[in-house]
RNA sequence: GGAGGGGUACCAAAGCGGUCAAAUGGGGCGGGCUGUAAACCCGUUGACUUCGGUCUUCGAAAGUUCGAAUCUUUCCCCCUCCA
């Protein structure tokens, strides 16, 4: 649907339309009026399959963020019940099923990068965190079948997308599975009911499961509830964000380091760059478009996006020291202090030490034959200098005056070794 | 329950007794070009190696053979059709 049209009163909701934040309504016209007279409490879900979220939830939670802006209640959702069961839309195949104490261990990672991105001081707009797992573990199948389930009908049901491409694609869906839609509809009636969430955000996949928590509080309840999606975001080159199974891109620190992500905005395509100021940071709408117009050098505005979203996650100082690392490792090819370290003991360094062996032992590559290929392809250097003896020893004198090196891997990966 | 088809590396897909560590495409990584972008070109993509080789891998196990991804048996899983 095009919301760009719409005239919205409401600040929040325009400036959900501004970002592109807008993917569908129930009903905008109506949440718009609502959002103009009160503060109201929104949800959103999220899965705790993995012990952190990775940028593909990111604009999720800056609408979390805008939420807060605008003097609105953000309520989010852990899915430590739902998690248990795996939500199949936008998934070919069943899911590996995680057990309780993963998705408490997984939760408990998760809701840091929340405490981070959020404001978390002031008392009106404070993030709520609720866990699934507390009411939909206390549910008796008989009775949630009659009060709950007997509102859907299999017909509809086969109709949503997460069901329908999996059958249509003849890949199998668990009745577990299926199940999974009734229980997050059955969460927004909870949170209606309770927390007198009003909303429910979602991405653009989880239309289908939203929609049915709408219906399923105005059959039981009597009771007007809205969803709203985000769309799916697409990169220009046609990829998936944030999901590369190997490289995601991860929120949480300890999995990928300030200095990682601050490089990830800056690599980004020069085609996402408009997209990505409005979706990732918090600069106004009016103002991206000026400086796309004006800011000849591309370059400086990725910088401008790096920063901007490495200190909404990570804060400024991190965001400020990634820049510097950034200029200096990649300005005058000397060393950033930020890089990653290897540390060698003196004594080890007194016999020397086996370059392919420091490498793999501190996980700069994997192998010890991919260190080789590298050697063979020109891609290691040490200190700027293209390395080609692959047995090389490393001793003291390597150090020169400096009691660090600075190890690269191509252009972008690199790494100081380290004398303690 | 009956009949048939299939499981090959990150993914897709060829191979159907030796020349297979396994064609090809995509993806990844590196080099060149450049702007830490895109596009394009080139290389590389199981591990270990004293660079001679060695070891492990084609759903699992056992077998036939000098030799198996390839043939046989059993088992597991997926799909199609019938009931």
């Amino acid at each position: 649907m095009d919301y760009t049209n719409c005239s919205m009163k409401n600040a929040f909701l325009l400036e959900m339309q501004e970002r592109g934040y807008l993917n569908q309504c129930t009903d905008l016209d109506k949440l718009d009026n609502i959002c103009n007279n009160q503060s109201i409490k929104a949800y959103i879900g999220f899965d705790c399959t993995a012990s952190s979220l990775h940028v593909g939830s990111l604009l999720q939670i800056m609408v979390l963020k805008l939420m807060q802006k605008h003097g609105h209640q953000p309520i989010i959702l852990l899915g430590g019940g739902t998690t248990l069961i795996g939500d199949p839309s936008g998934k070919d195949s069943t899911r590996k099923i995680l057990n309780q104490k993963e998705i408490k261990n997984n939760i408990k990672n998760i809701k840091k990068v929340f405490t981070k991105i959020l404001n978390m001081s002031k008392n009106k707009t404070k993030p709520i965190f609720v866990n699934n797992y507390d009411w939909l573990t206390k549910l008796n199948y008989i009775e949630f079948l009659r009060d709950v389930g007997k509102h859907f009908t299999i017909n509809k049901m086969l109709t949503f997308d997460s069901v329908k491409l999996r059958l249509e694609r003849k890949q199998s869906l668990s009745y577990m599975e299926f199940n999974y839609m009734i229980l997050q509809a059955f969460d927004f009636y909870q949170l209606f009911k309770k927390n007198k969430c009003i909303l429910q955000i979602g991405g653009s996949d989880q239309w289908g499961n939203i929609v049915s928590g709408v219906e399923l509080i105005r059959r039981m309840l009597k009771k007007e509830s809205y969803g709203l999606t985000t769309p799916l975001i697409t990169l220009a080159s046609g990829a998936k964000m944030g999901k590369t199974e190997k490289g995601a891109v991860w929120l949480n620190k300890n999995l990928f380091s300030s200095y990682d992500y601050w490089q990830y905005w800056r690599n980004t395509d020069d085609r996402d760059v408009k997209n990505f100021l409005n979706f990732f940071t918090e600069i106004k709408s009016d103002k991206v478009n000026e400086l796309i117009k004006k800011e000849k050098d591309i370059n400086k505005l990725k910088i401008l996006l790096a920063n901007e979203t490495t200190k909404i996650l990570h804060g400024e100082t991190a965001a400020k020291k990634a820049e510097k690392t950034a200029k200096e490792t990649f300005g005058t090819g000397g060393f950033g202090l930020n890089l990653p370290e290897i540390k060698i003991k003196k004594n080890d360094l007194i016999q020397g030490i086996k370059i392919l062996d420091l490498l793999v032992l501190n996980k700069f590559m994997s192998s010890k034959s991919e260190i080789r290929r590298a050697i063979k392809s020109n891609a290691l250097k040490i200190n700027n200098e293209i390395l080609t003896n692959e047995n090389k020893i490393l001793k003291q004198e390597d150090f020169a005056n400096d009691k660090i090196l600075k190890i690269s891997f191509g252009k972008k990966k690199h790494y100081l070794i380290k004398i303690i």
